[in-house]
DNA sequence: CTGAAAGCGCTTACAG
DNA sequence: CTGAAAGCGCTTACAG
C-alpha cells in the first residue's frame, strides 16, 4: 500500500500538504491540491486509519450495544445509525456483550461514543465515569434523571400515549379484560405503569394474573410463548393481550394456536414495534409502530454531534397504531 | 489513560519488557512478569490498539459481509464467528455494503480477513486481488473452482443431498407436483440444479411455472409472498412448495393464507435454514436445518488460521430435516 | 500558503 | 532474560 510519503514524493510536495488535502483543510493552493489529488488517484492511496487514530486520539468508530443481534428490531435501528455514521466517515460496531465479555470487548475496541439499547447498569455507569465518552441511550421511555458524569442524551418513544391509545381502542371495541405480557426490568416497569394508568383511566379491572412478567435475556418468540401459556392457565377469560414486543406477541399467538384457540375470536393480540414479521404472521399482527430506522439515524446524528462537542437535545418519537388482523372489534 | 511507559516506570522495567508480558512472550522472568502485571492491574492499563496495529500492520479485526443485517440467518452465524474471534482477541465487523459504499466501507475499516456471505462478484475479486487478505466464503454450495489469487476457502452446506431428501420424503407422501421458490443468482442456480436432479430421479414432472425465481436484494418474507401469488395464479394444482429460505417460506404461507388456502391441506411448505421464526410460524414450518452457529464458529476459526498462515481446508456441513406442521403426509 | 520536525503508543531486531 | 533505540504512518503547532 502507498503511504503518505509516496504521495508527497509523487506530487512533489511535503507530507504535511498531503495531510491538508486529505483532510479537506482550506489553506492549500489549488495548484498543489490538484497535484496531490492526482497522485492519490494514481496510487489508489488510502490513509492508514491506525496511524491517524494514534495521532488524533480518535477511533472514528462508535459502538451500538444491544441485547440480541438476532432480533431484527435492533438491526433495523443499526441500519439507521450506520447510514448516518458512514456518511460522516464513521464506522459502527455492533456488540452484544455479556456481563463477562463487556469490559474486554470494550477495551479491545475503543470507540469515540456509545449508543446503548440496554439498561444503564451500575457497572456500566462506573465504566463510563472512567472513560468519559458520550452516550446516546435508546429507551422505550424518557428516564426521569440523566447521569451527569458523562455526556448523556436519550432517544425514546412516547409509549405512555401509545398504551393509552391501545387501551382506548380496545375499550371502544368492548374489550374489558386486557392482559399485558412484558419483560422484567427498569425499562419495562414503565410499560407496566402506563398500562396500569390507562386501565385505571378507563375503569378497567386488572389483577396480578393479568400481568405476565417474564425474565429473559432477549425479546423473542419464546418468552411470549411461555407467558401466553401461563395466561391461558390463569386467566382464560382475558380477551386481549398486549405484548412488549412483536416477536413476543407472535410467540404468544403461536401458543394460543397450539392450545386450539382461534385468533382474534378468542384472543386479540397487539404488539409493540411493527417489525416486518408482524406483517407476515398468521394472522397479521396489529401493533404500535416504532420508528426504528429514524430512531437509529437520529441517534447517530446526536452521538456524532456530541463527539464534536455540539449542543444536543434528547428526543422523543410519537408512535402510531397499525391495524391488522390479530384484533377483534377495532375498526380504528 | 495509562500508557505502556507508565507501566514500565511503575514496575521499574523497560517498556520492551512490558510489551513481552502483555503479549505473552515466554522469555520474561517470573519476577519481572509479576511486577508488570501488578502495575497493569493498578493502573487498569489497556494497550492502545491503534499503536499496536500501526506497528504490527494488523488490525485485529475481521469483517463479515452480508446482504441483509436484519435477517436473523446472518446474525446467528455472526454470533458463531464473533464468539470464536473474540476468544482470540479479534473483533468482528458486520457490513452490509451496497455497490456504492463497498470500497469506502472497506478502506475506512481495514481488516485482516473477510468472511463473505455474498456472491464473489467480479469487482470484489478485483479488489481482493489487490488487497490480498484471506477470505472464507459461506455458500450454500461448494463452488466448482476456487480463486487462486488470494487465500480462499469455503464453508458450505450439502444442499444437494438435502433437496434430494426433501423430494424423497414428499414423493413418499404422494406429492407429485412440487414447486420451488428461489432467488436468482449464482448461489441459487445450484439450488435449482439440485431440485431438477432430484425431480428427475423420482420421475416427477416439472415445468417453468413450477419454478418461481425472484429478484431481490435480500431473502425475506416479501419475495416469498409475491412468488406464492404467482404460483397460485399459474399452478394452483401444486401441492408442495420448497423455498430457499425460512422467511421466504413464511412469506409464501402468508400469501396462501391470505388467498384462503389451508396449510398444509392445500399446500405443504418446506423452508431451508431452520431459524427461530420457523418454530413459531402458524403452522410451524418444516425445514432443512442449517448449522448457523457452527458454520460461523468454524468460519472464524478457519479465517484466523489463514491469517496466521496455517493450513486450512474447506468444509461442508451435512444438513438435517426437521418435521413440523406445514407438511402434509410426511411422517419421517 | 508551505515545509521540517516532533511525537502519538506501540513492537522488535539488536546487543549484551 | 533485559534494555536502548528505531520506526510504523499519520497530524499539527511552529516558523517562515
Amino acid at each position: 500500500m502507498a503511504t503518505r510519503d509516496d504521495i508527497a514524493k509523487l506530487a512533489g510536495v511535503s507530507s504535511a500538504t498531503v495531510s491538508r488535502v486529505i483532510n479537506h483543510k482550506d489553506n492549500v493552493s489549488d495548484e498543489l491540491r490538484e497535484k496531490v489529488l492526482a497522485a492519490v488517484r494514481e496510487l489508489d492511496y488510502r490513509p492508514n486509519i491506525n496511524a491517524k487514530g494514534l495521532k488524533t486520539n480518535k477511533t472514528y468508530r462508535i459502538a451500538y450495544i444491544i441485547p440480541d443481534v438476532t432480533n431484527p428490531y435492533y438491526t433495523e435501528i443499526y441500519k439507521g445509525i450506520n447510514e448516518y455514521a458512514f456518511s460522516q466517515g464513521y464506522s459502527t460496531l455492533l456488540f452484544q456483550p455479556t456481563a463477562e465479555t463487556w469490559y474486554e470487548t470494550f477495551f479491545n475496541n475503543p470507540v469515540d461514543g456509545l449508543i446503548l439499547a440496554i439498561d444503564l447498569s451500575t457497572p456500566l455507569k462506573q465504566l463510563l465515569r472512567t472513560i468519559k465518552i458520550p452516550v446516546v441511550h435508546q429507551t422505550l421511555y424518557k428516564p426521569d434523571n440523566d447521569p451527569k458524569e458523562f455526556k448523556y442524551k436519550t432517544v425514546s418513544h412516547d409509549i405512555e400515549s401509545a398504551v393509552l391509545k391501545i387501551i382506548q381502542l380496545l375499550h371502544g371495541a368492548k374489550h374489558t379484560k386486557i392482559a399485558l405480557i412484558t419483560k422484567k426490568g427498569e425499562n419495562h416497569d414503565m410499560l407496566l405503569k402506563s398500562y396500569i394508568k390507562a386501565m385505571k383511566k378507563y375503569n378497567l379491572p386488572y389483577d396480578a394474573h393479568q400481568i405476565v412478567s417474564y425474565e429473559s435475556e432477549n425479546y423473542n418468540y419464546f418468552p411470549g410463548y411461555e407467558s401466553m401459556i401461563r395466561l391461558i392457565k390463569n386467566r382464560p377469560d382475558v380477551t386481549a393481550v398486549i405484548a412488549n414486543n412483536d416477536l413476543t406477541a407472535i410467540g404468544a399467538m403461536s401458543a394460543a394456536a397450539a392450545y386450539g384457540f382461534c385468533i382474534p375470536r378468542d384472543f386479540s393480540f397487539i404488539g409493540i414495534n411493527d417489525s416486518v414479521a408482524a406483517r407476515y404472521s398468521n394472522p397479521s399482527l396489529s401493533c404500535v409502530k416504532l420508528y426504528k430506522y429514524q430512531q437509529g439515524n437520529i441517534s447517530g446524528r446526536m452521538l456524532l454531534d456530541m463527539i464534536a462537542d455540539k449542543e444536543v437535545a434528547s428526543v422523543e418519537f410519537e408512535t402510531e397504531f397499525v391495524l391488522r388482523k390479530s384484533t377483534q372489534g377495532i375498526t380504528k
